[in-house]
DNA sequence: CCGACTACCTGCCCGC
DNA sequence: TGCGGGCAGGTAGTCG
């Protein structure tokens, strides 16, 4: 589910309750998850406290007082929940979360204060599987092979429209997929890249490169797809993020962005571009869906 | 180096 | 009602 502004929600869904707390315990339930979990990746944990959560892309960063980072990336199915002993009354007793399938509960961090007293469970469900944890050390984090090749942030003044022509210059590959490649732009997925190109009205399949030749005829097409960009992501996350199916923010709450869709998943209908008139459709384009109008999006 | 493609895994929806 | 096929938000690895 997650693309950056999902992640984002996360992270603010995440912090007022694990920023400050102790983790009292780690209930690990299985060896891997898209990776095999680090040697000792629990007991490493107990104990420490979490001094912040931070965001990189589509990646949360933990930091913990011992200087090391948990860093937890969600793959297609992720999703955390808190459980509070306050809800049930009980100390022990969690209030559960019909929604998902307890046998995808494969993390629970069981969060207190300093004193020991029970806080919180974070339950971390993955029915998929692609997600994953590791332990970084927090200087080295910039080396690390997960972030050592990541491109811009789409959320700041890193992306204007030079940038982006200087990013696409002579690429031949799709407009779609330069989007979607995290070494160049590091945030994006499917459901974004399909809404911003549709909001600065150009082709998913059009060559990357034709951005940033002078030839074309539109200029300031760079520009418009920053700028699309920026908007998207910016109402995503004041959104809440995207609730395609089952996406709840960290509280519970279903984010509504899914209701703002001007494309994604929205193939057979009327573009909801002023004045277009076209039918949205789907194509499969390096083996993901493409939504797109093929009147306005040029 | 780049770009295209596959694999990873489960759930869900569709058509038969 | 059951079953097979296709598809789903991501990305690491492989191959040309």
């Amino acid at each position: 589910m997650p693309e950056l502004p999902e992640v984002e929600t996360v992270r603010r869904g995440l912090a007022p309750v694990i920023e400050g707390a102790r983790i009292l315990n780690v209930d690990q339930r299985r060896g891997d998850l898209r990776f095999p979990f680090h040697e000792r990746f629990a007991s490493r944990l107990v104990g420490r406290t979490i001094t912040g959560l931070g965001r990189r892309a589509k990646y949360l960063l933990t930091d913990l007082d011992d200087g090391t980072v948990l860093v937890m990336h969600l793959g297609m199915s992720g999703s955390f929940r808190i459980e509070t002993a306050a809800e049930s009354g009980t100390p022990g007793e969690f209030y559960r979360d019909r929604s998902k399938d307890p046998r995808h509960d494969h993390v629970v961090f069981q969060l207190g204060d300093s004193a020991g007293t029970v806080r919180s469970n974070v339950v971390y469900n993955d029915p998929r599987r692609f997600g994953f944890m590791t332990l970084v050390p927090r200087d080295a984090l910039d080396r690390h092979p997960l972030f050592a090749h990541l491109g811009i942030d789409p959320t700041g003044n890193a992306l204007n429209g030079p940038i982006l022509r200087t990013l696409f210059a002579g690429k031949v590959t799709s407009l779609k997929a330069a989007l979607l490649d995290q070494r160049l732009i590091a945030g994006l997925g499917n459901i974004y890249v399909c809404e911003a190109l549709h909001r600065a009205g150009l082709s998913p399949f059009r060559a990357a490169g034709t951005l940033a030749e002078n030839a074309w005829q539109d200029g300031m097409a760079a520009d418009r797809l920053a700028a699309a960009i920026h908007a998207v992501v910016a109402e995503a996350i004041a959104a809440g993020g995207s609730s395609l199916r089952d996406h709840r923010q960290a509280d519970g709450t279903l984010g509504y962005f899914q209701h703002s869709f001007s494309v994604y998943d929205r193939a057979g209908r009327v573009c909801p571009s002023p004045g277009c008139g076209g039918t949205i459709e789907r194509r499969m384009q390096n083996g993901r869906s493409t939504f797109y109008c093929g009147t306005c999006q040029i």
